[in-house]
DNA sequence: TGTACATCAGTGAACGCGCGTTCACTGATGTAC
DNA sequence: TGTACATCAGTGAACGCGCGTTCACTGATGTAC
């Protein structure tokens, strides 16, 4: 029963590693099967379709995502004040993302790439999953001393702004592949947009 | 001579429309010839490959996201006051995303999708053409007054947070299929994210 | 304006190849005794 | 612990199909006179 296992294990980190030069949509499932090491047939002993293959590749890929906005909401020591909960907050964020994105880089280049060139059962998993993501995110926000001023769709729409930066910073250091100095580049990039983001959404409520 | 033009263009509203099933680089050339109504072979009288093909829709596509952002930066009547620049900004910039998207949407949809999935040559073209979108988005924003705290590097990143933010405003607009109540969502969505970024864009420098 | 001609966009047959999927099979794995 | 057996992961042949690309061709388009 542990064969099984690690085939259907083998036959996920293929796609993956051979997601790296071609979309999703463009795999074959013999190819995958050359690559794992099996013979195309045996495939069906696993997955479906690629489709299906693509739908378990969404799910370990969120968790990935899960595991670093986790990470970037957990802090090592209550923040006293809100000027220290601020600068916490993107501290924790740009620490989540240099520490967690490159232990599972694939998984976020495949949401990045396939979130809108994925097979459309894909697409929809990818958006279903972003959505319950920022729903998390807006109740979270909503605990924060000082965000009683702010509607449930203006929590929403501030998680969406967040997910999506968070989701583009992951990206650009996924594609660096490795290099430290670019990662370092982009770090500071990351923590000045968050900077910025987090300031506007302080002085947002009250401009209106 | 005219007839090689109009089928070149066919050839690219073809491989356009099939874009939104799958992913260029799951596009066949046959296919193409199919939807144009032409044999296989005659698709190489007017390109090398589909991947040459790829990046003439790179080129016109990229077309359309200039005049959406000139449009963007275009003001009826010069604001009089900081203040009436900052809400001009927001307004032009969202009045041009619901006026520009929905007239090349599919190129607005070829963008998002390519940038990440397409063939390598392609993805190299669409980052340099952000790249310089960006810089010229910098220069233009170190001539607004009070700007003259930021340094060049500032100015950079401030730059891509707002190229981003506008791609990902453009996107979902082109994705929601020109339903005008979704359209009019996003619109107001979009209109409170930019405003959030410009007021922390705004309050940054002198927060450091 | 009418005709003769050159250009070259589009044709159609042909090729070898990788594709997804079917089917009956084999033999390794793990279990019951 | 050793053996007999059931399960089922992986095999291998076979199929028809769409793929990119080659080549010699045809006939519409636009030009020179």
């Amino acid at each position: 029963m542990e064969r099984k296992e690690r085939t259907r294990r083998a036959i996920l980190d293929a796609a993956l590693e051979l997601c790296e030069r071609q979309p999703l949509a463009a795999l074959s499932l013999r190819q995958v099967a050359k690559q794992v090491g099996i013979v195309p047939t045996a495939f069906y002993r696993h997955f479906e379709s690629i489709d299906e293959l693509g739908l378990a590749l969404v799910d370990e890929s969120f968790t990935s995502l899960r595991d670093l906005l986790r990470s970037a909401r957990t802090f090592d020591s209550p923040p006293a004040s809100d000027r220290a909960l601020f600068l916490a907050v993107v501290d924790n964020s740009v620490k989540a993302l240099v520490t967690h994105v490159p232990k599972a880089d694939r998984h976020f280049r495949f949401i990045a790439r396939e979130r809108l060139a994925g097979p459309a059962p894909v697409r929809a998993a990818v958006r279903h999953q972003l959505e319950l993501i920022e729903r998390e995110l807006a109740t979270d926000i909503a605990r924060v001393p000082g965000a009683g001023g702010w509607s449930g769709e203006d929590l929403l729409i501030l998680a969406n702004l967040l997910v999506n930066a968070m989701l583009s910073h992951a990206e650009e250091i996924a594609l660096a592949g490795g290099r430290e100095d670019v990662v370092r580049r982009i770090e500071g990039v990351a923590r000045r947009q968050l900077h910025i983001v987090l300031i506007g959404a302080l002085s947002w409520d009250s401009s209106r």
